[in-house]
RNA sequence: GCCCCCUUAGCUCAGUCGGCAGAGCACAGCCAUGGUAAGGCUGGUGUCGUCGGUUCGAUUCCGACAGGGGGCUCCA
């Protein structure tokens, strides 16, 4: 007999030599039918695999987050197997499982790559290998024999020479998996027990991404596809990437006239219409207002300098790939800035400082030009124009952490405030290669740290992540359908005080070196933008909506108190705008819903003589409301 | 920058197996005055992304370029 543990602690007793798959089926028939993988001992394995006498061991089941990427995996072997029989001589590099699904990079025979027929192809192959049912049977390897094994394997090779080199934790063998005579695959599993297990997948689309994911290095074809436990998972992830689609804010700015980019401007740089505008406006006069009464003081500061500015800062040193290339005029050289930061220094420069006004925060809606590839940008999300809602705080040791715990707190209020509730933050440390002094990056970041626990909010370490010159704080958002997005940084510059020599008198009259916070709130406003019109797919607050009430007349009759009722509501500083009965009244509520007007006023002979309104909001349709109880709900929403 | 896909009316798209193109919405005019998501009739609209090649003839086939989308890489 063989005693394993199970995760709720009992003990269960099996025959002999039972497996995974013999514990699932003791334990009830649901989860032998839906057990692709055990862990024993905190190591994930087969089903197949033969349990040791006092093991612990937690059965997999296919919906479970790791039960999914075991699903994932494996159809990403069975993708690999169908490129195989479709185009015999195809070298294979790695097929991870990833979010919502999986990939797998090939290199094809005589460089060819795929199209968007071909997957078709492969996908009803990888169909006939899923009614095959065919076994995933491991097998163990020595180093040599898979070197031997894996001989026309290039990338194969190179993953277990790795091996070799110490990088699988000391394993002097390799596992693979073989599905029949023609298809083995070197993998650490585990795998479903075979291929009739698979079969909720679509292949979803064909790129190029380089090995190793380094640019030098070969470019192979990588197809990504989607695999879920069952059929409606599968639905259901599909009908997400339509929702997504619905949302994408591309498509927004188009139907609701908020902005375009114009091929006649050049890529990545965005023109906002009217509306758009307006929308940019409030929530600039917002930011602003708010940043007035948080104690920063507002900076202008030009669009372009000499070299010598970004050779000092480094910029043309460490960043000048991302630069716009320069411009030569009367014997100086001038390059659109790429960052805000050296021209905020110079404020400060501009006489000598005092311990007594630090810490001095100095703000600007401040745009910046950096040459992003072609090939990365995206809509508003990814622009080459970036207007940074870009702070730099200058203060003294003592008032660092104080400064940053203050400066999250107010980052996330006001994130708050343009309704994003939900929050994880990353803290990222001091990376390999750094500059400055070891004490500084400690303090910076133990600041940082106290600030993120003052806060109260979920955050994450990356360790080594920050960059060379600061450690810093991205904070995270989740939108109305649960996609992440990065928005605000915080970072604490150990590098330009430095470089720009930057002092302070002391109450001691000695000179002192400040420290520097740089950030963004919005990070960018064309980015926030488009974040906050994918959140609100369009239907912005109504303090944010371009136009906040339609009046709707039901008939020409009805017009004049129509308007009475509008220019009421424009006193009260509503924006609102007039339909006239020149349309049927549901084309014109239509119209109106279209354009996410949130509150659209309907009056007819009823609130002629009553003084009220039909209202039709996003929560409701309620008749007769009258236009005081109205003006009263509106007075709420105005603002944030 | 690299790989795949796309580009036909203001928008969304159909179409021509090579013979100068179409539907809905939008727009304009007229009629309809209608209590909550498309009333009716009439009308105009295109260098079929650009340039080159093949062809008697190219929007259609081929190539290059441009713009857009999805990825990769990058994001001091």
């Amino acid at each position: 007999m063989t005693t394993v543990t199970l995760p709720d602690g009992s003990n269960r007793e099996l025959p002999a030599g039972s497996t995974g798959a013999d514990l699932a089926a003791s334990i009830g028939r649901g989860l032998a039918k839906a057990a692709v993988a055990v862990r024993i001992d905190g190591r994930e394995a087969d089903l197949g695999a033969v349990l040791p006498e006092g093991a612990t061991v937690e059965v997999i089941t296919a919906g479970s987050a790791e039960g999914r990427h075991v699903l994932r995996h494996s159809t990403a072997h069975v993708l690999a197997q169908a490129v195989t029989d479709l185009w015999p001589g195809a070298r294979f590099a790695i097929g991870p499982a990833i979010e919502d699904g999986f990939y797998y990079d090939f290199e094809l025979p005589g460089g060819a790559h795929f199209s968007d027929d071909d997957l078709e192809r492969i996908e009803a192959r990888m169909r006939e290998i899923v009614a095959e049912d065919q076994p995933f049977v491991r097998e163990e390897h020595t180093v040599e024999e898979g070197l031997s094994l894996f001989s026309d394997q290039p990338y194969k090779l190179e993953i277990i020479n790795g091996v070799d080199r110490g990088e699988g934790a000391g394993d002097s063998t390799v596992s693979a998996y073989r599905n029949n005579d023609r298809f083995v695959d070197l993998c650490r599993g585990p795998h479903v027990p075979s291929t009739g297990r698979l079969g909720h997948f679509k292949l979803m689309k064909v790129a190029a991404a380089y090995w190793r994911g380094d640019e030098h290095r070969p470019q192979l074809q990588r197809i990504y596809g989607t695999a879920w436990e069952s059929k409606a998972a599968l639905e259901e992830h599909l009908r997400r990437l339509e929702e997504a689609e619905k949302r994408d804010h591309r498509r927004l700015g188009a139907e609701l006239d908020l902005f375009h980019f114009p091929p006649e401007i050049g890529g990545g740089l965005p023109v906002f219409h009217p509306k758009g505008g307006l929308v940019r406006k409030l929530m600039e006069d917002y930011s602003k207002a708010e940043h007035e009464k948080a104690g920063y003081d507002f900076v202008w500061t030009p669009h372009l300098a000499k070299s010598t500015l970004f050779e000092t800062s480094g910029h043309l040193e460490w960043y000048r790939e991302g630069m716009y290339p320069p411009m030569e005029m009367e014997g100086a050289t001038y390059y659109p800035k790429p960052m805000n930061c050296p021209m905020h220094i110079l404020v400060y420069k501009s006489r000598q400082r005092s311990y007594r006004e630090l810490p001095l925060r100095l703000f600007e809606f401040g745009t910046v030009y950096r040459f992003e590839r072609s090939g990365v940008l995206n809509g508003l999300l990814r622009v080459r124009g970036i207007t940074q809602d870009d702070a730099h705080i200058f203060c003294t040791p003592e008032q660092l952490s104080p400064e940053l715990s203050d400066l999250l707190g107010f980052v996330l209020r006001i994130l708050r405030a343009f309704g994003l509730e939900d929050f994880e933050a990353e803290l990222s440390t001091r990376p390999d290669k750094f500059v400055g002094e070891i004490e500084d990056w400690d303090k910076a970041t133990d600041s940082l740290r106290q600030a993120l626990d003052t806060a109260g909010i979920a955050y994450a370490v990356a360790e080594g992540e920050g960059a060379f010159y600061a450690p810093k704080i991205d904070v995270h958002v989740r939108d109305a359908i649960g996609r992440r997005w990065q928005v605000s940084t915080l970072q604490v510059d150990l590098q330009e005080p430095q470089r720009f020599d930057m002092e302070f008198v002391g109450a001691d009259n000695g000179r002192h070196r400040p420290y520097m916070i740089h950030r963004a709130l919005f990070g960018s406003v064309e980015r926030f933008f488009g974040i906050l019109l994918e959140h609100y797919a369009g239907a912005f607050p109504t303090w944010l909506s371009p136009v906040q009430a339609s009046v709707l007349p039901v008939r020409s009759d009805h017009e004049e108190y129509a308007a009475r009722v509008a220019a009421r509501l424009r006193e009260a500083g509503v924006r609102v705008e007039m339909l006239a009965a020149d349309e049927q009244l549901g084309y014109r509520v239509r119209k109106a819903k279209q354009e996410k007007v949130p509150y659209v006023l309907v009056v007819g002979d009823q609130d002629l003589h009553a003084g009220t309104v039909g209202v039709n909001s996003r929560t409701g349709e309620e008749r007769g409301v009258p236009l005081e109880d109205l003006l009263g709900r509106l007075a709420a929403e105005l603002r944030p």
